[in-house]
DNA sequence: GACTCGACTTAGGCGAGCCTAACAAATTCC
DNA sequence: GGAATTTGTTAGGCTCGCCTAAGTCGAGTC
């Protein structure tokens, strides 16, 4: 059996690899908050355990074995923030350190007993999907053009960590599953329009959120 | 704050405390299935952090800040095996050990947000209070005069480890909140009605059961 | 008074996970 | 090409939580 510890490294390794190309020590060790030689450590215990090899160029692949390991995490944590959401009324944007803690402890069982229990969702509540649900076609929101419409589709894992990020795209208006158009962009900011209002929003934090046309 | 392994101990302690009357290391390690050592350091971990105390013959008792500590994780084990129960429907016997993992995960937010959405539960599925809420007096069921009648109470905590126990009770349709009438005992055996049927039921496991009259 | 039994501690070890400091190797940039 | 940055590892150290083996200590018992 994995350790908390072990599956929170899995879980970066499968979302780094899944949302930036590929997974490195060095990324790993910023996005997991610990330092480079605590990833070198723990890189090689996974190793051991046969859960991740390494390429000529040190970029961490996961095995069949850890691959299944880090759906399994991946799909519990998201079931998580579903029942965080669903059953006990969080705010969609204020899932995610609630939910890296009970996600360990859920067993298969319990896992299998939520998932119907949440009547089998299929993404979390930030539009992320199940390991193994097929993923909608996507282009940042910082990509549409004036005049277009989009719909928020997700707003990628890897910004979870950002304090205040999703709480900010929250009071914007912005939410998955929300339409909006575009209206204009004008130095750094873009101008948009969601549900009637208009609103005002720094086009870094729109790089980040995914939409669909 | 208090690792998973020290609540689990924290606990015990109030466990032990308040159903056998008091907590000394060899009944704890028994308990917690740890060597003694493993139990020895331990104590002296949560004396130094203030938690508790020994007398002069080395009872452990809980200070203030050690009872506030237990009474919580108590408290998020019993809402967990509610949660196990109401929600995700597992069977009442069959809860100790998934609520064992999820309650260190519950933060206080989540705890006060499972309550009201358990509709502020007074007692676990087996019966046991919340912590704060004052216990009804009981009497062991073996002590049941024949001819009496008695409405189970409760299971104390002290039996959920042992294997089969629970689901034995049940499938003699004993759970906590049934009406039953003893009708006799003989060599080591109770005979009663339960639910108009009559069940034999051996009087080492009726002397774990708790009743009312 | 000696013995035994139960309870507790000491000593020594081990793995997981984390840290800092220092260094080696590989890139990237100018 | 050489310097600077990025990346990874080694070395040494820490806490937590567990183990076994080998005591010690006290309370009863014979």
């Amino acid at each position: 059996m994995s350790s908390s510890a072990s599956e929170e490294y899995l879980q970066a390794i499968y979302t780094l690899a899944d949302e930036t190309g590929s997974a490195i020590a060095a990324r790993l060790a910023e996005f997991l908050r610990v330092s480079p030689p605590a990833v070198s450590e723990m890189l090689h215990r996974l190793e051991r355990d046969g859960l991740i090899a390494f390429d000529d160029r040190k970029v961490v692949h996961l095995t069949n074995e850890g691959r299944t390991a880090a759906e399994s995490i991946v799909r519990r944590h998201r079931l998580s923030e579903r029942f965080l959401v669903d059953i006990l009324g969080y705010p969609w944007w204020q899932t995610h350190e609630e939910a890296e803690r009970i996600e360990h402890a859920l067993t298969p069982e319990m896992e299998e007993r939520l998932r119907r229990a949440l009547g089998d969702p299929q993404a979390c509540p930030h539009g992320n999907p199940m390991p193994g649900v097929a993923a909608t076609p996507t282009r940042t929101l910082g990509s549409v053009a004036p005049g277009e419409d989009a719909t928020i589709e997700r707003i990628p894992d890897q910004f979870e960590h950002e304090p205040g990020f999703l709480e900010y795209l929250d009071g914007e208006g912005m939410r998955p599953g929300v339409e909006l158009r575009m209206i204009e962009r004008r130095d750094g900011r873009l101008r948009l329009r969601v549900a009637g209002e208009e609103h005002d929003v720094r086009s870094d934090c729109a790089d980040k959120v995914l939409v669909r046309a």
